[in-house]
RNA sequence: AGGCGCGUAGCUCAGGGGUUAGAGCACUUGCUUGACAUGCAAGGGGUCGGUGGUUCAAUUCCACUCGCGCCUACCA
C-alpha cells in the first residue's frame, strides 16, 4: 500500500486499539459532539451515579455500554440526545474509607472533629474523584461532561433542601422516636434496605418465667437471650387453649424480678417453640407493635455502640451485647430459668455496608411518610406511563411499593446533606431552607438559640431527586423544559427499590410526572463461574485492564492488595495465577463493549468470561482486516486502461456484468435485512441481538462471501462491473460501520473517515452521521435467490472436498447432471463467481440419462454434481459420506410421511404449510433415490 | 411463606406453535488461499429438565413436578 489512502495516513496494517481510541474520543470531546444538538426529539438517560471515591468496575462498565449504545444510536437517529453524567457522593461507603485511611493515620473522626474529617473527605473527593470520568472516557462513554453533577455540589444541595422544607410542610416528613434499623459499629440508623439478613446458624434459649402468684411459669425461647433484661411482656395467641387461662395474668422476669403481664396477641404463631413469645418492645420489631396494642413499656436496655445500658440489672451493665448474652444465659442457669439451648438457623440482620449485626434501637429520626408518595408512583406504572423492560419487573416493583414502609432518612453520620432542621430549646425544631429563614419564619430572635440538626440524609434521598436535579431544578431550566420526563432509566435490578421507586415518587411529587418513560432493568455482572464479582473473593476485573491489558503481577497484585480480610491472599493470588498465566491482554474498548452488549440479554446475571471478549477482539481485527481490503481495491484502481492487462484477461473469459450486478445487490439486500433487524433491537433494547445481527452479516455475509465474490469480480477486471463492486463493496462497509458505531465507536471511527470519502458521505465524525435505515438498502429477492443457488453449489463441492481431505489447490472437475433451465442459465451467468469459489476447473453439464463416471457427488436443488473419481477420491471414504446423508435424508423421509398421512393435519393446517410439507416430502424422495443410486455405484466399484 | 426468574450442544447463551433447533468458545480434520492464522474450509456434538394437557402440529402455549437462583417478608 504506497499510496495514502483518502483519509491521509495509510491504514496499519494490524488492528490496535491502543492507537486510535483516546484520540478520537479526544476530539469528539473537543469538538463538543457530547452536548445535545439539534432540533430532534430528545433523548435523555440520567446516568445512575457512581460512587465519586470508587471506580467502575464491570457491572459499571457494562451499564455505561449500554447507556452509550443508546444513547449514540438515539443520537445517529436525529434525536436531541443527552445522557447525563454524574457522581455520588455515597455517604457511608465514602465516610467508612475516610476513617480507614484515619485509622492507618491512628486517628478517629471524633478526634479530628466534623468540620475537619469533612474537610478530609472533600479532600479525598478531589484526589480520587476524577478516576470515574477518566474511566467513563475510556469505554467511550459520551456523555456530556461540561454538565458533570455531584449529589453534593451546591445546586443539587439546594435541590435537596427544598425537597425536604416541601416534604416536610406537606407533612410527609416527620420526625419521632421509632424502633429503627441501628448499626452498633458505624452508629447510625439504616433504612430497611440497607438491612440485608440472611439466614445463620444460631442458637435458640428457652427460657422459664415464673408466673407471679405461683403455680407454675411459661416457657418462651429467643436467639438473644440478654433482650430478656428489657422484656416487659409474654405473649400468647389468644385462640391458643393452652395458655387461655394466663392471659392478663402477670409473670416474674428472672434477673430482673419486673413483674411483666401475659397478654394475647395475634402476632403470635402458636405452632413455634411452645406458642409463648418474650416481648421486648424497644429491641424486636414485631414487639415492638405487640407492645403498643398492649400498653406495654418499651425500655431500652442498649446504648448507641450496643452495650448494655444502666436500665438492667447491676452486673449486666456496661457489658458488650454477645458478652452480655453469654452473661445473661450463665445467670439463668444459674438461677434454674434457663431450660436448654439448642442450635437453630435463623435470620441474621445486618448491614450492608459494616457488616455488623444491627440492632433494633429506639432513637429520634427522621422519616418520609412514603404511602401517600407511592400510590401516586403506583398509579404511573399501572397505567403505562412508567414501563419496565422486562415487563416482569413491574411485578416486582409493585409487591414492594403496595407495601412500602415509612422511610428512615436521617443517619448519625458526618458525610452526606445536613439535615435542614435546627433545634431550639427543649424539643422544638424548625425546618427551613437556612437558619435565617427558619428565624424569619418563626420571629425567632437574635438570642434565641438554634442549634442545627447533627444527622446528615440518607444518600438515597439526593438520589431520587437526580433525575430532575441535575436538570437544574427547582430552577426551571431549559434542559428540565426540555429533557424531563427523561426517556429510560438504565438499571440493575438490585436497586429497583432504592432507586426507581424512590424516584418514580419523588418525580412526580416535584414535577408533577414521571422522572423517565421506561425502565431498562439489566442483570448483574459475574464471573464466569456465576460468582459475584467482589473484592474479597478476588474474582474482580478491572474494565481497564480489559480494554489495556494487564500482566500478572500487576494482576495479582491489585487483586491481594487493600484487601479487609488480608489472610485471602494468598489464595486470591494462586487463583489468579492459574486463571491468567500470561495476564490479561489488552482487547480494546470496542471488544469489551461488544463483548458486553451481546451479553445484554434478559436474564437475572450475567457470566462474564474473557473468551467472550477476545472472540469480540477477533471480530474488530475482521472488520479492520476487512477495510483494509476495501480500501486497498480502492488504492491499487489504476488511472484508465493499462495496456495489455484488461485484453488479457477478457480472452480467456467472459466478463460477466450480470454476476457482479447480481452479487452486488445480493449484499446490499442483506445488508438491509441486517439493519432492519439491529434497529429493531435496538429500540427495543436488546443490545444482544443487534450486536449478533451485525456480527453475523459483517462476518458471515460481507467477509466470507461478499469480498470473496467482489475479489473474482474485480479480478475479472470488466472495468463497469469492477467500478460497480468497487462502489458496493465501500458503500456497504461505510453503512456498516454507522450500523455498528453505537457499539463500538473507536474502530468505526477510525474506519468511517475513508470509507466515507470513498462513498462520498464524507463527514466530521461518524458520530454525527445518521444511522443507516434499512429502507437505503432495498430488498432483492431475485439477487437473494441467486446467490442462495451460488452458495447451496458451492457449498456441495466443499463438502466433497472438506470430507475428502481434498487439498484446497486442488482444481475439481465437476459434471452437473440433472439441470433445469434455471440452474443452466445460473451456472452460465454465475460460473465466474461459482468456479474460484469452488475451486472447479472444468465445469461441464452431463445429460440426464447418461452413466456418468465414478464420482464422488453432491445434491443440489434438482441436481446431481459429480467430481469424477479419478484415482483422487477414497471410494469407501465418499460412500460413508454418503450413508450419512441418506440416514439424515431418512429421518427427514419419515417425518413428512407422517404428516401428510394425517387426514387432520392435510384438512386443518395453511394451506402454505401442507404445500411446503408436500414439496419437501417430494424433494427428499427425490433425494434419497440418487443417494441410494451413488451408493450403488461405490459398491458396486469396490466389488470390482 | 409470598413473588419473580432460570433449566436448549462439553461451557456461556440466543431462539421460537409449522422444513433437518442456532451462535460464540471448546473439540476433530485439512490449509503459509494476494484483507485477515486474532485467519480460511470441512466436520462431530442436542430425546430443548420430567410428566400430563391444549392443538392437525409443542422444544415453543397451559398445568403439575423436579432441580437451581434471586427478591420481599419473616417464627421469637
Amino acid at each position: 500500500m504506497s499510496s495514502s489512502s483518502p483519509a491521509g495516513e495509510p491504514l496499519a496494517e494490524r488492528y490496535e486499539a491502543a492507537k486510535f481510541e483516546s484520540g478520537a474520543y479526544r476530539r469528539w470531546e473537543e469538538a463538543g459532539y457530547f452536548a445535545p444538538r439539534g432540533d430532534g426529539p430528545p433523548f435523555c438517560i440520567v446516568i445512575p451515579p457512581p460512587n465519586v471515591t470508587g471506580s467502575l468496575h464491570m457491572g459499571h462498565a457494562f451499564q455505561d455500554t449500554v447507556m452509550d449504545a443508546l444513547t449514540r444510536y438515539r443520537r445517529m437517529r436525529g434525536d436531541c440526545a443527552l445522557w447525563q453524567p454524574g457522581v455520588d457522593h455515597a455517604g457511608i461507603a465514602t465516610q467508612m474509607v475516610v476513617e480507614r485511611q484515619l485509622e492507618a493515620e491512628g486517628l478517629s473522626r471524633r478526634e479530628l472533629g466534623r468540620e475537619e474529617f469533612v474537610r478530609r473527605v472533600w479532600a479525598w473527593k478531589e484526589s480520587s474523584g476524577g478516576r470515574i470520568g477518566a474511566q467513563l472516557r475510556r469505554l467511550g462513554a459520551s456523555a456530556d461532561f461540561s454538565r458533570d453533577c455531584f449529589t453534593l455540589d451546591e445546586a443539587r444541595s439546594r435541590a435537596v433542601r427544598e425537597v425536604f422544607v416541601r416534604l416536610h410542610e406537606e407533612g410527609l416528613i416527620y420526625r419521632g422516636k421509632r424502633l429503627v434499623n441501628w448499626d452498633p459499629v458505624l452508629q447510625t440508623a439504616l433504612s430497611d434496605l440497607e438491612v440485608v439478613s440472611s439466614e445463620e446458624e444460631g442458637r435458640l434459649w428457652r427460657l422459664r418465667y415464673p408466673l407471679a402468684d405461683g403455680g407454675g411459669a411459661v416457657e418462651v425461647d429467643t436467639t438473644r437471650p440478654e433482650t430478656m433484661l428489657g422484656d416487659t411482656g409474654v405473649a400468647v395467641h389468644p385462640n391458643d387453649e393452652r395458655y387461655r387461662k394466663l392471659i392478663g395474668r402477670m409473670a416474674r422476669l428472672p434477673l430482673v424480678g419486673r413483674e411483666i403481664p401475659i397478654v394475647a396477641d395475634e402476632a403470635v404463631d402458636p405452632e413455634f417453640g411452645t406458642g409463648c413469645v418474650k416481648v421486648t418492645p424497644a429491641h424486636d420489631f414485631t414487639d415492638h407493635e405487640i407492645g403498643k396494642r398492649h400498653q406495654l413499656a418499651a425500655i431500652n436496655i442498649l446504648t448507641p455502640r450496643a452495650f448494655l445500658n444502666d436500665s438492667v440489672p447491676r452486673p449486666f451493665a456496661g457489658l458488650e451485647r454477645f458478652a452480655a448474652r453469654k452473661a445473661v444465659a450463665q445467670a439463668l442457669k444459674d438461677e434454674g430459668a434457663l431450660i436448654g439451648v439448642r442450635k437453630h438457623r435463623h435470620a441474621v440482620p445486618r448491614g450492608d455496608r459494616s457488616q455488623a449485626v444491627l440492632e433494633p434501637l429506639l432513637t429520634d429520626q427522621w422519616f418520609v411518610r412514603a404511602a401517600p408518595l407511592a400510590e401516586p408512583a403506583i398509579a404511573a406504572v399501572e397505567d403505562g406511563r412508567v414501563r419496565f423492560v422486562p415487563e416482569n419487573w413491574a411485578a416486582t416493583y409493585f409487591e414492594w411499593m403496595r407495601n412500602i414502609e415509612d422511610w428512615c432518612i436521617s443517619r448519625q453520620l458526618w458525610w452526606g446533606h445536613r439535615i435542614p432542621a435546627w433545634h431550639g430549646p427543649g424539643r422544638a425544631v424548625f425546618v427551613g431552607r437556612s437558619e435565617a429563614e427558619v428565624r424569619r419564619k418563626h420571629s425567632l430572635g437574635q438570642d434565641f438559640a438554634l442549634r442545627r440538626d447533627d444527622d446528615v440524609l440518607d444518600t438515597w434521598f439526593s438520589s431520587a431527586l437526580w433525575p430532575f436535579s441535575t436538570l437544574g431544578w427547582p430552577e426551571r431550566t431549559r434542559e428540565l423544559e426540555r429533557f424531563y420526563p427523561g426517556s429510560v432509566l438504565v438499571t440493575g435490578f438490585d436497586i429497583l427499590f432504592f432507586w426507581v421507586a424512590r424516584m418514580i415518587m419523588m418525580g412526580l411529587r416535584f414535577m408533577g410526572d414521571v422522572p423517565f418513560k421506561e425502565v431498562y432493568v439489566h442483570g448483574l455482572i459475574r464471573d464466569h463461574e456465576g460468582q459475584k464479582m467482589s473484592k474479597s473473593k478476588g474474582n474482580v476485573i478491572d474494565p481497564l485492564d480489559l480494554i489495556d491489558g494487564v500482566d500478572l503481577d500487576t494482576l495479582a497484585a491489585k487483586r491481594t492488595s487493600g484487601l479487609m480480610q488480608p489472610q485471602l491472599a494468598p489464595g486470591i493470588e494462586r487463583a489468579t495465577r492459574e486463571q491468567f498465566p500470561k495476564g490479561i491482554p489488552a482487547f480494546g474498548a470496542d471488544a469489551v463493549r461488544l463483548s458486553f452488549a451481546a451479553l445484554a440479554s434478559t436474564g437475572q446475571d450475567i457470566r462474564y468470561d474473557l473468551e467472550r471478549t477476545a472472540g469480540c477482539r477477533n471480530f474488530c481485527t475482521k472488520l479492520w482486516n476487512a477495510a483494509r481490503f476495501v480500501f486497498m481495491q480502492q488504492d491499487s484502481e489504476e488511472p484508465e486502461g493499462p495496456p495489455g492487462a484488461p485484453g488479457a484477461l477478457a480472452q480467456e473469459q467472459e466478463p460477466d456484468p450480470s454476476a457482479a450486478s447480481i452479487a452486488n445487490r445480493w449484499i446490499v439486500s442483506r445488508l438491509g435485512r441486517a439493519l432492519d433487524a439491529a434497529g429493531k433491537a435496538l429500540d427495543g433494547y436488546r443490545l444482544d441481538l443487534a450486536s449478533r445481527a451485525m456480527y453475523d452479516f459483517v462476518w458471515r455475509e460481507y467477509c466470507d462471501w461478499y469480498l470473496e465474490l467482489a475479489k473474482r469480480i474485480l479480478a475479472d477486471g470488466e472495468p463497469r462491473a469492477s467500478a460497480a463492486t468497487r462502489r458496493t463493496l465501500a458503500r456497504v462497509l461505510e453503512a456498516v460501520l454507522r450500523g455498528l458505531h453505537p457499539i463500538m465507536p473507536f474502530i468505526t471511527e477510525a474506519l468511517w473517515q475513508r470509507a466515507a470519502a470513498l462513498t462520498g458521505a464524507a463527514g466530521e465524525s461518524v458520530m454525527i452521521a445518521d444511522w443507516p435505515l434499512s429502507s437505503e438498502f432495498p430488498r432483492d429477492e431475485q439477487a437473494e435467490a441467486e446467490i442462495e443457488w451460488l452458495q447451496g453449489f458451492v457449498l456441495g463441492i466443499r463438502q466433497i472436498r472438506g470430507e475428502l481431505d481434498l487439498p484446497p489447490g486442488r482444481k475439481l472437475k465437476v459434471l452437473a447432471q440433472g439441470a433445469n433451465n434455471r440452474d443452466r442459465a445460473r451456472m452460465e451467468s454465475l460460473a465466474g463467481l461459482l468456479r474460484p469459489l469452488a475451486g472447479i476447473g472444468e465445469l461441464s453439464e452431463l445429460a440426464e440419462h447418461a452413466e456418468p463416471p465414478p464420482s464422488a457427488s453432491a445434491l443440489h436443488g434438482g441436481m446431481r454434481l459429480l467430481t469424477p473419481l479419478a484415482g483422487i477420491i477414497d471410494p469407501a471414504a465418499e460412500r460413508t459420506r454418503l450413508e450419512k446423508l441418506l440416514a439424515q435424508a431418512q429421518k427427514v423421509l419419515q417425518a413428512t410421511e407422517r404428516k401428510l398421512a394425517n387426514p387432520q393435519f392435510l384438512a386443518k393446517a395453511p394451506p402454505q404449510v401442507v404445500q411446503g410439507a408436500r414439496d419437501r416430502h417430494a424433494a427428499v424422495v427425490r433425494d434419497l433415490e440418487r443417494l441410494a443410486e451413488q451408493i450403488r455405484r461405490l459398491k458396486a466399484m469396490q466389488a470390482e
